[in-house]
DNA sequence: CACCTCGTTCAAAGCGCTTTGGACATTATT
DNA sequence: AATAATGTCCAAAGCGCTTTGAACGAGGTG
């Protein structure tokens, strides 16, 4: 087994053919006669050929790899979004034949670390991950000239590259209607940091939402940081110890919602009867698997839904097509988060509401 | 900026020196004048010279790169702890100059992915991740003659590769014990998936602590599936609504800990007076930032504690030794989980319990 | 002065692929 | 029958590095 690796050169001996027809037999090139490629095949099998990746990469200049830096927040954590998003990516590159690079890097310097991968053609092309609202990358990456595609978007000329985002302006306007529609009037928000662009545009449509109800923003109920348990547990906390609670949140990630519950639990509230909470989950497979959704049975939280991993997917087909494909446009998915109706939502409680609760039935929206 | 990339051969041009000499000027070979090596330093940074990695390694056989396999579970899923192992390695690989390839793959044909990896020279070498009790990749990488380290380990042959692992069984040992130590007899136990061996382990822990108790195993107590949160809700739920309730039980992850805790809300019961729960939490980051336990505040769940993150810095580590050092004997680390105290476990309610309940003050163990 | 040793530099030979530009039979076309 | 058009195959030139073996002065020894 640790016998010495073969190489095209020795295949070629040992078939009595030219390194020529023995690589392009392999490669399925058509000047080649299919009964010698049958046997060509046979014996890169039975000797258990495989073309050196480097050597390969050095001669047509291609790495078949595609590099993702991630970079590590306050907390020194990946954002477990991740996971999902770099599994569903995971699936396409098998696919197709390409590698994954992963870079983990401080906030510093994360340029440099683009640079180095495209400048010893490392990689073909780059993912970027979490954009922030005015991105320094997107327009190195464009000025390098080398094929990469956005989870999420920058504010700056987002027409200019290719990104796959969900429309959180939009699924936060309408999770905070629907709260509206339930009788509150006090909502808190429950943020992440707001450089980051996504967190931004959902704070964009929490505002936009309340404003069109003619609702008066609070900014004491309004918080923004890290997307972890302890920064939901803390914001919850505050709120409800605060002389005037909100009635509903909304919070950006299962992760700090879990937080708002530990809140709840210690006070001894409930959620839904006490205080509403809707929750954009991005469906962390861990927390909140699939199958439940399909399966019919109702999830816990009210959410506002997409799945990671179909991101992950399609971003990695839009790269490689970027790859291998004649320069074409760069293309945007705008994707609608799905809101999915759970147990931790219901009317606001009427001695706290201002106006008379017009009471929904509980349903899916599209 | 998008200018023709800068071979070696070119900067030696330029400088009107020998690629030899330019190669080892940068490569820090001793031979070059002082002088020259500034000079072609200089050079090389002042035209952004960054050597193509495929034609080094073409040349050393040597990729810099390694491989990370990681198998998706039952539910597709990539286990959560591993951002944390993932953000650890990835520090010591930058450190050192090297990348990380990472494949996603179902459980079929992971041997395969190893030998592509391997036999086309992508990688020096690869780390394993979540060992079964019996796992068939280790004899095959073994015989492979390739470098690697196994984060876990098997039960079969330890010695013979370098592994590091937490020492599970002593860790559930140890919870259990401090459990019946406060008055509890009933205990629970909500496992990973225990082809694992790590749950294997942690069940022999479980096992081993009430035999020397005198407790008698009641397996319809025991759970054991996919570390998520659904998980243990349903087996927290199982065992609130039976007629004999468990008054503690042993969570093999902070994610069916939660799960736990939502079965415990439904119900209106409340951690460690109702239930006492202890769980295996790896410091999962963006759950229980380690600064938590730094700053001195009480963490929200009693529990083992064992960084993610140092040992896939650890791990990381051991493999790159082993990859450039000569060959050394394997090495193997046995971590010991620490004993957290937090708010979820407190002494059995005496009505529940059939012996006089020994309070112990909380303390924290070593 | 011849000889040796250093310190410094270089030409050239790989590493294992892909790809260009033929070569050489066959077969089809005129 | 001569020519053109295939269908198959090959030798050799790269791709951009590293590394071997040798060259060449300068300084140190006998």
């Amino acid at each position: 087994m640790a016998r010495e690796t073969i190489t095209l050169r020795r295949l070629a001996e040992v078939l009595g053919l030219s390194q020529t027809t023995v690589s392009r037999a392999l490669n399925g090139f058509p000047e080649v006669n299919e009964a010698t490629r049958a046997r060509v095949i046979e014996a890169a099998q039975r000797l258990n050929y495989r073309p050196s990746a480097s050597a390969a990469s050095l001669a047509t200049g291609k790495a078949r790899t595609i590099g993702h830096v991630v970079t590590l927040g306050d907390h020194m954590m990946i954002n477990p979004h991740f996971t999902d998003f770099v599994a569903g990516a995971g699936e396409v590159y098998a696919r197709f034949g390409y590698e994954m690079l992963l870079r983990i890097t401080g906030s510093e310097g994360e340029q440099d670390v683009y640079r180095d991968l495209i400048s010893r053609r490392r990689v073909d092309g780059v993912v970027v991950h979490g954009p922030k609202t005015r991105d320094p990358r997107i327009p190195f990456l464009r000025k390098l000239g080398i094929p990469f595609v956005v989870h999420g978007r920058c504010e700056e000329d987002p027409a200019s590259y290719s990104w796959i985002d969900v429309n959180n302006r939009r699924a936060f306007m309408r999770a905070c209607n629907f709260l509206i529609d339930l009788g509150h009037r006090r909502i808190g928000l429950i943020n992440g940091i707001e450089t980051m662009n996504f967190a931004d545009r959902r704070r964009q449509g929490y505002e936009a939402a309340l404003a069109a109800r003619g609702i008066d923003l609070d900014t004491s109920i309004m918080f923004s940081a890290d997307m972890i348990e302890p920064h939901g547990y803390r914001a919850a906390a505050q709120m409800l110890s605060s002389r005037k609670p909100p009635t509903a949140v909304l919070v950006s990630s299962i992760l700090p919602a879990i937080g708002v519950m530990r809140a709840l639990a210690e006070r001894e509230l409930r959620p839904a009867t006490d205080l509403s909470i809707i929750v954009f989950d991005d469906c962390l497979s861990f927390l909140q698997p699939g199958n439940e959704a399909v399966s019919g049975a109702i999830p816990f939280f009210t959410a506002m839904r997409s799945s990671m991993r179909l991101a992950g997917r399609r971003v990695a087909e839009l790269l490689i097509e970027q790859i291998e494909g004649q320069h074409s446009a760069p293309k945007h998915e705008l994707w609608e988060a799905e809101l999915v109706i759970g147990h931790t939502t219901g009317p606001c409680a009427p001695a706290e509401s201002q106006v008379p609760v017009r009471v929904k039935p509980f349903r899916r929206y599209s």
